[in-house]
DNA sequence: CATAAGACTTGCAGATACACGT
DNA sequence: ACGTGTATCTGCAAGTCTTATG
C-alpha cells in the first residue's frame, strides 16, 4: 500500500489542532446532495417506526431496581418491526437497466413483502455483483488501502461527486447509483475470469425474476421493517417526524484531547520505564512520530510482510463439498474460495499464523483493595451479632443489595446463605438468613455514600487524582512498539454474582481474586510483572502471541470459564478486528442475494435439516436474531434463534408468526411479522408433534448452521448477518433521508436511523425510575406554556383594539405592541411544539437503547463519510471514547457506502 | 463427530461526569 | 451556585464462534 507521506490528512489537522469540532469539509462544496435524494425522500416521509414498547410484564428479566415493576407497567405488545423500506427503491437504478428475463419462485415468495412495488435490479447488475463475489478479495485490498488510506485531501481533489460513480459497481442494495470508485475500479480490473458467467453462476438464473422486483430493494433489510409496512398489527408509534432527541453538542473542549486516537510509536519497548512517568493527557499529546501516518497503516506496520489489508484473518476456508454448492453455485463458490486463499495468504496475518503480536508489554493487573471491616454489627433475632472480618464482608455484600430487585428472589437468598453459611460455619448464631437484620450495615453503608458526596470538590479531585497515579501503570501495553491502553486491568472484587433474568446461580459468592489465580501473558522479553501482593505469585506467565489477552482468571461462579484482561476498544488490535468484522459484513452484500435465493428455495426442500437451515437463515436474516447457542442448565434459561422452542413461536392464520422469547441477558423478544406462506408452512411443520418446550429447529444446531453459512461465503456466521442488517439499514436510511438543512435537522435523521436499527436488534434499556415522574413534569411545563399563550392573545385581542392588558394573578402584564406580542405568540408556539416533540422522542426512546448498535453493529465508516459529505462535526455523533474506538474509520473516502 | 475449552464480542445497568435551566 | 436530567464510562455478565480433545 502506499504509505501516506505527505502527511496528515485534513481531518487528522483538525483533530490534532483545533478546538473546535471537526467539520468535514469539501473541497467543493458543491455536490453535497446526492441529486436522488430529493426524490427519495418522499419514500421517508412514508415510513413509521416500530413501536418501543417491547417488554412484558410480569417477566422478571433483569436486575434492576424496580425493574419489575416498571416492566410489569408496559402491556405494549408487539414489537416493532421497524424500517420499512423505503430505502431500497432501486427505481433509479433500474431504469439503467434492462429487465432481465429471469424468473424466480424465490421472487414469487417475496412479493408479500414488497407491497411498494420497488423495481428490481437488472440481471446485469447481478451479473457484475457475482463478478464483484469473486474478486471480493482484490477488491478489498484496493478499498482498504489504495483509497480509504490516502489523504483525505487527496481524495477530496478527484471525483467528490458521487454521482460520478455510478458506473460500473451497481450497487444492489439502494437506488442510488452511487457507487464507489473502489467498486467500479474492481469491476474493470477483476474481468480477469475467464470462465463464462453463465457456467460460473448457474444459480444466476433463479434469482431474479421478473416479480421479485421489490425483492431486492426490500431484501436488504430484516423483515420486520418490511412487514410494518402491511403490519396491521403494529402499533403505529410513529413519527415521522423528525424529533429532536436532544442531544447535547460535544463541549469543544473534548476535543484537544482527540489526539489520544493517535498511537505513540516507541522506538523500543524499553521505553517502558518512560512511558510510566508522563502523565496519561500529557502523554496523549506528545511527541508522535507516526502521527502524520493514518492508523490504518500504522497497523501494518508491525507485520513484516507489509502487505495489503487482509481484510479478512481468517484462515482459508476449506472448499467443501456441500449440497448447496451442487444445486447452485459450485463452480462459483469454488473459484471464489480459491482467490479468497490466496489472497489471505499474502496477509500478514497469515503469513504469520495465528500471531496477533510481536512484543507486548505491560504491568499486569491492579487489585481491589483487601476488605476493611467497618465492625458494624447487624442483627440476628434482634440481638447484635459479631461478625469475623471474613463474615462480615459477605453480609456487607448482602445488606447493600437491600433495595434491589435480588432482594425479592428467593433464589438470590437462597445462594447467598448456602454461600455464607459456609463461611458462618455450622455452630454459628446465625442460623437462617430470615432472621438476620442486616439494616444496621445497610445504613453505615449509605453514610460512608453521603459522606463521600459530601466532600469538597477538591477532596474529590485529590482521591481522584491519587487514585489514577496508583492506577497509572497498569493502563497501559505497549504493543509492537505502540503504547495501548489496556481494558479491563483492574480485577473484578469480590461480591454477590448478580445474573441477570432468573439465573440460577444469582447471589453465590463471588470469591476474591488472588495473585495466584491469574494466569499471566506477556512478551518473552518483557519484564514480567511484579506481583502487587507480596509473598504471593503469578498462576502463570505465558508469551503466547496468538491471543490478544494480557492475563485471565477462571470465573469464580463458573470455574470453567475466564475472565480476560484485553486491550482497550481504542487499541489498534481491536480497532483491526473491528474493521475485518465490518469488512466480513460489506462482503456479506456480495452474497446476500444468492444466499436468500438458496435459503428461499430451500424452504420447501425435503430434507428436513436443509429446510431447518434455511427457516433459520431466514429468520436470523429478517429478524437479527441471535444464532442460539446450547446453553447449560446453570445458566439463565434464554434462548436464540437454533435454540427457539415450540412454545417461542406462534403460526396465525394466514400467514402470521408471532415471536415471544427471552434473548440475550434475558430481555424479552417479541414480535409479530408476516412471512412468505413456506416459512410459514415449515414453521407448522416444524411444530407438529411437539412439546411446547421442544426445539423448534430439533435438527439444528450454531455449528451445523454456522458450517452451512460457511459454504456460502468464506467466514460467514450468523452473526455477521446483525452487522449486515444493521449496517446497511443505516446506510440506506442516512442516504434517503438526509436533506440539506441544518446540523442539527441531519443529526435528528441520524439518530433516527440509529433507533431503527436499534429496533431491529431489539436493544432495549429499562425505563428509568423518574420517567413517569419525568414526562408529568413536562406536561406540566406545557399546560403553562398555554395558558400563557391564552394571555397573550387576549392581550393581543386588547392591544388591537387599543386596550391595556388585563392584570393577571400575580402581577400585571406590560403593555406591548401587537406586533411585540405577535411575536412572543410565536415563540411560546415554537416552545410549546419543541417541548411536545421532545416528549414523543422521550417516551419513544424510553426503552431503546441506541448505544449498543452504535458501538457494535454500525460500521463507523458510514457516519464518518456521512459527516464528509454532509459537514456534519464527527463529534456530533461520536463521543470521545467512540472517536479512539473507530480511528480507524476517520480517513474513510467520503464516498465510501457500506 | 460431539463436547469441552478457549478466546473474543456484545449487552445491559449502575455509577459518575457533565451540561443545562433556574 | 445548585439541583436535576442526560450522556458517558465502567463493570461484568452473557453471548458467539473457534479450536482442541477424546
Amino acid at each position: 500500500m502506499a504509505v501516506q507521506t505527505s502527511g496528515r490528512s485534513v481531518y487528522d489537522d483538525d483533530f490534532d489542532e483545533e478546538d473546535g469540532p471537526t467539520v468535514f469539509k469539501r473541497s467543493k462544496p458543491t455536490a453535497k446532495q446526492n441529486p436522488l435524494n430529493s426524490e427519495v425522500n418522499k419514500l421517508s416521509s412514508q415510513r413509521r417506526d416500530g413501536q418501543s414498547g417491547r417488554q412484558v410484564s410480569g417477566i422478571p428479566s433483569s436486575n434492576g431496581q424496580n425493574l419489575s415493576s416498571q416492566k410489569g407497567k408496559m402491556v405494549t405488545s408487539n414489537k416493532a418491526s421497524p424500517v420499512k423500506s423505503p430505502a431500497a427503491s432501486p427505481k433509479a437504478s433500474t431504469s439503467s437497466v434492462k429487465a432481465s428475463p429471469e424468473k424466480s419462485p424465490v421472487a414469487n415468495s417475496r412479493k408479500l413483502s414488497m407491497s411498494d412495488g420497488h423495481a428490481k435490479h437488472s440481471s446485469e447488475q447481478k451479473l457484475s455483483r457475482s463478478i464483484k463475489e469473486e474478486m471480493y478479495s482484490a477488491e478489498n485490498n484496493d478499498s482498504e488501502d489504495s483509497e480509504d488510506d490516502k489523504p483525505l485531501s487527496a481524495r477530496l481533489k478527484g471525483n467528490s461527486n458521487p454521482a460520478h460513480k455510478g458506473i460500473g459497481k451497481p450497487i444492489p442494495t439502494t437506488s442510488l447509483p452511487t457507487v464507489s470508485k473502489n467498486a467500479a475500479k474492481k469491476y474493470s480490473e477483476d474481468s480477469d475470469d475467464e470462465v463464462p458467467l453463465s457456467s460460473r453462476f448457474p444459480f444466476k438464473s433463479n434469482v431474479g425474476t421478473p416479480n421479485s422486483k421489490s425483492y431486492e430493494s426490500e431484501e436488504k433489510k430484516p423483515l420486520a421493517s418490511k412487514i410494518q409496512q402491511n403490519g396491521s398489527t403494529l402499533r403505529d408509534k410513529q413519527h415521522k417526524s423528525s424529533m429532536v432527541i436532544g442531544k447535547r453538542p460535544l463541549d469543544t473542549a473534548n476535543s484537544s484531547d482527540q489526539s489520544s486516537v493517535k498511537k505513540t510509536k516507541l522506538s523500543d519497548t524499553s521505553t517502558t520505564v518512560k512511558i510510566k512517568q508522563v502523565s496519561v493527557k500529557a502523554e496523549l499529546k506528545t511527541d508522535d512520530d507516526d502521527d502524520h501516518i493514518p492508523i490504518a497503516q500504522r497497523i501494518k506496520k508491525p507485520s513484516a510482510s507489509g502487505n495489503k489489508s487482509s481484510s479478512t484473518k481468517q484462515k482459508p476456508v476449506k472448499v467443501a463439498s456441500s449440497s448447496f454448492k451442487k444445486t447452485t453455485q459450485k463452480s462459483k463458490k469454488a473459484v471464489k474460495n480459491s482467490k479468497y486463499i490466496k489472497s489471505t495468504k499474502m496477509s500478514p496475518s497469515a503469513g504469520d499464523g495465528q500471531k496477533k503480536w510481536t512484543t507486548l508489554v505491560h504491568n499486569g493487573v491492579i487489585f481491589p483493595p483487601p476488605y476493611k471491616p467497618h465492625g458494624v454489627k447487624m442483627r440476628y433475632s434482634g440481638k447484635p451479632v459479631d461478625l469475623n472480618p471474613d463474615q462480615e464482608e459477605v453480609a456487607t455484600m448482602f445488606a447493600v443489595m437491600k433495595d434491589t430487585d435480588y432482594m425479592q428472589k428467593d433464589k438470590f437468598k437462597e445462594n447467598f446463605w448456602t454461600d455464607w453459611r459456609k463461611l458462618l460455619g455450622k455452630n454459628h448464631v446465625i442460623q437462617s438468613l430470615e432472621k438476620c437484620d442486616f439494616t444496621p450495615i445497610y445504613d453505615w453503608c449509605q453514610q460512608e455514600k453521603e459522606k463521600k458526596k459530601q466532600m469538597s470538590t477538591e477532596e474529590k479531585k485529590a482521591v481522584k487524582e491519587e487514585k489514577l497515579n496508583q492506577e497509572e501503570k497498569y493502563m497501559w501495553a505497549i504493543v509492537d512498539g505502540v503504547k495501548e491502553k489496556v481494558g479491563n486491568f483492574r480485577v473484578e472484587p469480590p461480591g454477590l454474582f448478580r445474573g441477570r433474568g432468573e439465573h440460577p446461580k444469582m447471589g453465590k459468592l463471588k470469591k476474591r481474586i488472588r495473585p495466584r489465580d491469574i494466569t499471566i501473558n506477556i512478551g518473552k522479553d518483557a519484564p514480567i510483572p511484579e506481583c502487587p501482593i507480596p509473598g504471593e505469585s503469578w498462576k502463570e506467565v505465558r508469551h503466547d502471541n496468538t491471543v490478544t489477552w494480557l492475563a485471565f482468571w477462571n470465573d469464580p461462579i463458573n470455574p470453567k470459564e475466564f475472565k480476560y484482561v484485553f486491550l482497550a476498544a481504542s487499541s489498534t488490535l481491536k480497532g483491526q478486528s473491528d474493521k475485518e468484522k465490518y469488512e466480513k459484513a460489506r462482503m456479506l452484500k456480495d452474497y446476500i442475494e444468492n444466499i436468500r435465493a438458496a435459503y428461499t428455495k430451500n424452504f420447501t426442500s425435503k430434507d428436513v435439516m436443509k429446510r431447518q437451515i434455511a427457516v433459520a437463515t431466514y429468520l436470523i436474516d429478517k429478524l437479527a436474531l441471535r444464532a442460539g447457542n446450547e446453553k447449560d442448565d446453570d445458566e439463565a434459561d434464554t434462548v436464540g434463534c437454533c435454540t427457539l422452542k415450540v412454545e417461542n413461536v406462534k403460526a396465525v392464520a394466514p400467514n402470521t408468526l408471532e415471536f415471544n422469547f427471552l434473548g440475550k441477558d434475558s430481555i424479552r423478544y417479541e414480535n409479530k411479522v408476516e412471512v412468505e406462506l413456506p416459512v410459514y408452512k415449515a414453521i407448522i411443520q416444524f411444530q407438529a408433534g411437539k412439546k411446547g418446550s421442544d426445539d423448534l429447529f430439533d435438527q439444528l444446531d450454531t455449528s451445523k448452521l454456522n458450517a452451512h453459512l460457511k459454504e456460502l461465503m468464506p467466514g460467514l456466521t450468523a452473526k455477521v448477518f446483525r452487522t449486515y442488517n444493521a449496517s446497511i439499514t443505516l446506510d440506506e436510511m442516512l442516504n434517503i433521508e438526509t436533506k440539506d438543512g441544518d446540523v442539527a435537522e441531519k443529526i435528528v435523521v441520524y439518530q433516527h436511523a440509529n433507533k431503527e436499527v436499534a429496533i431491529i436488534c431489539n436493544h432495549q434499556r429499562s425505563v428509568s425510575k423518574s420517567h413517569s415522574q419525568q414526562m408529568s413534569r413536562l406536561n406540566e411545563k406545557i399546560s403553562e406554556l398555554q395558558g400563557l399563550l391564552k394571555e397573550l392573545k387576549t392581550d393581543l385581542d386588547r392591544a388591537k383594539k387599543g386596550k391595556p392588558p388585563l392584570k393577571n394573578a400575580d402581577g400585571k402584564r406590560r403593555n406591548l405592541a401587537p406586533e411585540a406580542i405577535e411575536k412572543k405568540i410565536a415563540q411560546t408556539n415554537t416552545k410549546i411544539e419543541k417541548m411536545v416533540r421532545d416528549m414523543k422522542t422521550k417516551e419513544d426512546l424510553k426503552t431503546v437503547a441506541l448505544g449498543t448498535s452504535k458501538i457494535n453493529y454500525l460500521d463507523p465508516r458510514i457516519t464518518v463519510a456521512w459527516c464528509k459529505r454532509h459537514e456534519v462535526p464527527i463529534e456530533k455523533i461520536f463521543n470521545k471514547s467512540l472517536l479512539a474506538k473507530f480511528a480507524w474509520a476517520m480517513d474513510v473516502d467520503p464516498d465510501f457506502r457500506f
